[in-house]
DNA sequence: GTTGACTCTAGACCTTACTCTAAGGTTTAT
DNA sequence: ATAAACCTTAGAGTAAGGTCTAGAGTCAAC
């Protein structure tokens, strides 16, 4: 009843992850709760959910652990790196960030097509494929040349 | 010389793949290359080398191969689904997109903001943390309950 | 005062998606 | 006719990101 920490279980549920998880991230440097209980029980702050919200929400828009630890280390080595290298690495990031939103636009525009274009009947699925809609209003997908 | 069919490391160049990746495919079933010459070559026609770059562009966006198999199987298997199965399954996968662009979207804002805040000088960077700006102007990245 | 839910550590194990090795056959160029 | 560059297979190895197990301590409740 110190504060508002949360215990492990309890992070864990409100996140939607594993226990093992968290632990999984402390051990890899992600995370590093500062407070533990009179038996050893881990005790979360607000600022360390916050953290591990970020993981996440960071994780899910295609970091890594490791892209996601530079961004966080940006926290604990602020004072020893210049705006400079800050600024260029965010704005590396957001290039990637860009890149990806567009790839996830012509995704999105082709499911929409297939899903515009399937009556949704019952009847066989003759008509209905993936390829066919890229084919069809086939941008994007063909250039093999613009591959990194 | 047959048609312009390619060979595994012509299409793993184009692609920016390597050569195993392409075989790792084929061993999955994403990929299905039906000629081979007669040294028992593998030859890739554009209908696969087309496959090739949509198997590439969803794992960009986030599918898992065994997404991408299933979202392929919709060209094998058409006449044994019915546009019913195939609408519903392709607007779920609209849905995820939907929400992965939301997302990014919040990411790169994140990432904007951090980046106009930097002044990007050669100071210690003591007022740059990505954390800050996400409590600063922290949309999103609190709820917690907003979890799966 | 013990049952049940929770936590700890250390380490083995798992899945995904490749990546590499070995041992060999093919094609092209000189 | 032989090297260099290309292809084949099967199978082992790797890296990322967890997940599970064992063995043990802790805490609330009945
Ligand atoms: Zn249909
Ligand atoms: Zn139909
Ligand atoms: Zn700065
Ligand atoms: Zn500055």
């Amino acid at each position: 009843m110190d504060e508002k920490t949360l215990r492990i279980g309890q992070l864990a549920g409100l996140a939607g992850v594993s226990q093992d998880t968290l632990r999984f991230y402390e051990k890899h440097g992600l995370l590093n709760p500062q407070l533990r209980s009179e038996a050893g029980y881990r005790l979360y702050s607000p600022a360390d959910a916050q953290r591990v919200s970020f993981i996440l929400s960071a994780k899910r828009v295609g970091f890594t652990l490791n892209e996601i630890h530079d961004l966080l280390a940006l926290e604990v080595t602020r004072d020893e790196k210049s705006c400079e290298d800050v600024k260029r690495f965010v704005d590396e990031k957001l290039i990637t960030v860009n890149q990806r939103i567009q790839e996830m636009q012509r995704m999105k525009n082709s499911l929409q097509t297939l899903s515009n274009a399937c009556c949704g009947g019952d009847e066989p699925a003759t008509h209905c494929t993936i390829l066919e809609v890229l084919s069809a209003h086939g941008d994007a997908e063909l250039n093999l040349q613009g591959a990194v």
